[in-house]
DNA sequence: ACCTGAACACCGTTCAAGT
DNA sequence: ACCTGAACACCGTTCAAGT
């Protein structure tokens, strides 16, 4: 609601896709029309057409835009099971906040597929300071993704129980399966002394 | 093609789910319309919602009719690494029969929810073995379950490379991640002696 | 009980026309 | 260059009517 604002302005892609993901976030995927994004942005359907090829080419530029921007917790020197949590933790709490876009993300892997977003970036430096070899970056960052795309899946669909506190518990045994499993893969030490979980999120 | 067939026969649930798996398989979910569905088979639209309440039931249907058959190896005796692989080998294997199906399953995760599925039953037994304690075979289950359907959807959505020996490779690193995982989790012995895997699928 | 035709309220998108 | 109205080819679904 409470639109006005474009009277006379000249319609911008930017306008168009922050209102889009607007409505994504309101009403999912399926809340997400053409039609009515026009009729939000006071404007005749056709003319969205002008700046954008297609549904599925905005949607495409909401969601690389969205890859682009994530924000990620730079190096800060800790053990690598650490810092993979806390990507791991910051990738969560991204997709958390915009789930019916995340969800299309996931759908179209090839929007994501860039090695050069800041996500791969970071994700390569993590598994390289545990010791996976080089040619294998590409394959287990590949799975890592995967099976973090899965558990944001599964409790954005509500796969989990209500209580958050058991969705947290489901969460850090993911996290542990992952890092347990990246050392298995590499033989490194089992890692150094964690204190008993006292983060807050 | 080639319908016919129902030339006069009362038109079955058995019949128009059936059918509508068939056009998913074709077409995927976006090629399974309630007319089209009616037009193969060569009966007007409105019939359907005789003996189905709507498309999102006719789904349901489907999908938890495909869940209850889901076949499962069962137990052979062999170390629960084994029987952990099998398992996620068997489900990878029917996801790929019917990639649009259960990409839909994945999206409504409640349909499969049920702890009396042969998935549920048959994982539970292999966690069990695997040392996981009681209170904690829903969660780690659930997280396993996550990470499977995270594969199977970067599979499905194209991730992966055009290889496919690369793409046995990724599942090969997914499950050793997984069972070094399980094995972390548990404080477990790190697995009895494994072949150099000469396995065929 | 089972099927149907017409109709309603939506879609995405093309095309020719307006300024 | 940017916007628009009318139109096309689709959707899922309701409802009143047929047998």
């Amino acid at each position: 609601m409470a639109v006005s604002a474009r009277r006379g302005a000249p319609l911008t892609l930017e306008e168009i896709s922050t209102t889009a993901l607007r409505l994504m976030d309101e009403g999912g995927v399926a809340g997400l029309s053409m039609r009515k994004l026009a009729a939000e942005l006071d404007v005749n359907p056709m003319s969205l057409y002008h700046h954008v090829d297609n549904k599925e080419a905005l949607l495409r530029v909401i969601c690389s835009t969205a890859a682009q921007r994530l924000e990620l917790p730079p190096d800060d020197g800790s053990p690598w099971q650490d810092q993979l949590r806390a990507l791991a933790v910051a990738y969560h709490r991204n997709a958390m906040e915009h789930p019916a876009l995340w969800s299309h993300l996931h759908d179209h892997p090839e929007i994501i597929q860039d090695r050069d977003l800041v996500l791969w970036r970071t994700l390569y430096r993590i598994l390289r300071l545990a010791g996976v070899p080089e040619p294998e970056l590409r394959r287990t960052s590949d799975v890592l993704h995967a099976f973090v795309m899965g558990f944001v899946i599964a409790e954005t669909k509500g796969h989990l129980p209500d209580d958050p506190e058991e969705v947290e518990r489901g969460f850090d045994t993911a996290i542990r399966l992952i890092t347990r499993g990246v050392e298995g893969l590499t033989g490194l030490s089992p890692r150094p002394p964690t204190p008993p979980r006292t983060s807050q999120g």
